[in-house]
DNA sequence: CGAACGCCTTGATCCGGATCAAACCTAGGG
DNA sequence: CCCTAGGTTTGATCCGGATCAAGGCGTTCG
């Protein structure tokens, strides 16, 4: 169930700017979610299509014996809860306290059909979807854990701008549950990064890329 | 490179109905390609959309090292060849002998301007493929090499209309490179499914899902 | 018809990452 | 400030799938 919009605060201009921003910039509601709050559950009725304005929020799917895969982490500017059909097909959720601009699913269509640019803005941010959900394939296919975890540092590194010192919004079991891996191959491939001086992990959710190129080489 | 045109042959009347189907319908093109041959590579100029008209399209992307992900597999009806940005971003052969259907990237684009209708359709073509893709990462991330291989049989039959008997257009090792496994896995795993009784294998490309609901309830 | 190549299957062994099990922080709450 | 609980790290062991290595087909071509 879609958690109650709670307060419409001004936003902070964290966000890309994208095709969208017409509409998204529009006067509307910008809820607010705590912490591993959910924005809307697999299943549920796709009103609404998100941007992150601030904070994080991952999107995933559970199988029957509750193992999670999770499809794709949004930061700041990203877009996410577009559906081809009229439900979702993911759960989505606040990895921090997060802040999104929403708009009604039935309003970008009737601008995708009005404008030429909104339906051009549309397909990008899809087939943007889809370049990262082609490159997580590859990630989950053929590469080793490490190779992994590195990919994933160097993604958050680029997408929430950090220059070598990186925020890192989520916990062991959410890097996990995106490399298919589990925490505990997660915790040790980053003590060893650690210990080869590829990285420094100040505290948990910190790390210091020390050495990028070597990592980008990892990820072949 | 762009493989050349060799033909322009009637097409079969195998394709899905889809909101292009009045562009890719127009009179134009219809090459062949013969078993293994590549329709367009890995950074390419992305001038053309495709859709199969007969026959099996994989596409794919290959690290450094050779390790090799098929993304992708195409069958009749299906699109492949969209892209964001103008270079195609994986490799397309066909599976065995094949004809396809191709537009001009800029035809399209001018008709997705002009119409709704085909703006949508774009749309929907690019948010199948992201859909696809996100259950191909679920796939890999948290499934075993048994449930991976019982959801791609299930997928081949679903896709080329098949219902209890299936011809499978790809070798072992292109099997392999989609579910993230070694050839040598694949065929282990699909004896153990043939001793378990649910399917047969006539021959190394026939399959028979003989017990097809059990092989869904692997699917999980 | 027979040879030979390419793919597929099967067997033996290995290893990367999973699982099981503690200990260790560290942020919150009393 | 200490206590507690969850998340994290680390250790020991296990196992699914990879790797290495032969054999079996079909299939094509001489």
């Amino acid at each position: 169930m879609l958690s109650p919009i709670r307060t419409a605060k001004s936003f902070e201009p964290t966000a890309h700017v994208t095709g969208l921003d017409a509409v998204f910039g529009m006067p509307g509601a910008c809820p607010r979610f705590v912490r591993d709050e959910e924005i809307f559950g697999e299943g549920e009725a796709a009103d609404y299509v998100y941007q992150v304005v601030s904070g994080a929020v991952r999107t995933y799917r559970i199988l029957r014996d509750g193992r999670r895969q999770i499809d794709e982490f949004h930061f700041a500017g990203d877009h996410f809860g577009l559906e081809l059909s009229d439900l979702h097909r993911v759960t989505a959720e606040a990895m921090t306290d997060t802040t999104v601009r929403m708009i009604r699913r039935g309003a970008l269509s009737d601008l995708a059909a009005q404008r030429g640019d909104a339906a051009r803005a549309i397909f990008r941010l899809t087939a943007e979807g889809l370049q990262r959900s082609q490159d997580h394939v590859l990630m989950l296919g053929r590469r080793s854990a490490c190779e992994r975890v590195a990919g994933l540092l160097l993604d958050i590194a680029e997408r929430t701008h950090a220059k070598a010192e990186l925020d890192v919004p989520m916990s062991r079991q959410d890097m996990a549950d995106y490399l298919g891996l589990t925490i505990e191959t997660v915790s040790r491939t980053l003590t060893s990064l650690q210990d080869e001086g590829l990285i420094a992990l100040p505290t948990v959710r910190h790390v210091v890329l020390q050495d990028r190129s070597a990592l980008e080489r990892m990820t072949a």
